[in-house]
DNA sequence: TGGGTCGAAATCGTATACGATTTTAGATGA
DNA sequence: TCATCTAAAATCGTATACGATTTCGACCCA
């Protein structure tokens, strides 16, 4: 694995954990000493993420963790709510007991942030569908809403209504009823969507 | 805007436009040379394109355009079904001549090849929505399989019912009959998508 | 005190350079 | 003839270097 792989996957794991507050600049010369190479494959790194729109440039100030708008974080939700029912149903009569016992690992919160172990469970329930670009493009939603999901959870910590319909979702997997779990998945969607809208129509600051 | 955005469009419209073939390798030098820059610039317009999905890479080998398998067109064309209809559904409460216009043009078949004609087409319909991740994620699935398209059209030369679904869809569209949209646009994509699965499941050489 | 200007520091964008890996072609021997 | 080994060429990955742009603070003046 090259060095340009190794940075993008250390900067993709910070912003799925929301360790990346809006805003944040990201300095080449800072990373390339932090991880003990050249800013060259910093850059590229960088240059990856931005073209999967996880992260922001501007030519000659750098790049950084984007602002979102309400209507950002609508889009955001549309297209998981277009994208995810489809992986949810092509799954569920592929599913193992691995995935579902790797879902069951996620709820338990084994990740270090609540937004991770939000992608690995969604990320063990869509699995095995086998679509590799549709799980990437699903990766890259969450990863682009992880830093605003984590400063309103840290204020709310509206987190149990989201536990509830994980598992429930799980189970329906588990009894491989597409309809139901699809049922499910769209209130969590839509739940999930209008918390972060109100969030970010109605800025604390 | 950079050298590296330039050769970014450049390459990208060279995929739109199927004029890549797949299994070809995109040499650093080579391209740099073709542009009159260093390859600094080059390999980080790749390195995004790649991030995208459009390129593959292999370490110490380098980038090249990825071969599909009938498998890879199934789920391109799933994610197409998943993700254009709800475009399609924001846009045609929104669309205005300007837009209807535009995929008139792009129906009169201005691009130098079908391929990008055909984006260009959808693009215009779905512009309105003004979800510009939703609408580059939806080029990235065109660009990817434009090589293919352009390999069986110049074999089968099938583009007759296309245009007739497109001219149909885009009559619904000016009508704002989103219903009909919604139908002629999933015929549409599965006629596509059988076609270019047919295409690769039997291979001619 | 407030606003504007200038210069130094910080940062970015790109070119050049070089070591590492892979490919290729030619020579060798069975 | 064909497989195998070897050395040269091609290509990639990364570091260093430098010019260009932006940022920020000190200074001046009203």
């Amino acid at each position: 694995m090259s060095t340009v792989d190794n940075a993008q996957r250390a900067i993709l794991q910070s912003m799925l954990r929301g360790e990346l507050r809006p805003g944040l600049w990201l300095r080449q010369d800072e990373l390339a000493k932090q991880m003990g190479v050249s800013k060259i494959p910093v850059r590229e790194a960088l240059q990856r993420l931005v073209a999967r729109g996880l992260l922001s440039a501007e030519r000659n100030r750098g790049i950084f963790v984007p602002t979102l708008s309400a209507e950002d974080a609508r889009e955001i939700f549309g297209l998981r709510r277009a994208l995810e029912p489809v992986l949810l149903r092509r799954s569920i009569p592929l599913m193992t007991e691995a995935d579902w016992a790797e879902a069951e690992e996620a709820l338990a919160g084994q990740g270090p942030t609540i937004t991770e172990s939000n992608w690995f469970f969604h990320r063990a329930l869509y699995r095995a569908a086998e679509w590799s670009r549709g799980l990437a493009i699903d990766r890259d939603l969450h990863a682009t809403v992880a830093p605003y999901v984590m400063l309103y959870t840290e204020e709310l910590g509206g987190k149990n209504r989201s536990d509830r319909q994980h598992a429930a979702l799980l189970k329906a997997c588990r009894a491989r009823d597409a309809e139901r779990a699809d049922k499910i998945l769209m209130e969590h969607l839509e739940g999930a969507a209008a918390v972060l809208e109100d969030f970010l129509d109605n800025p604390l600051p």
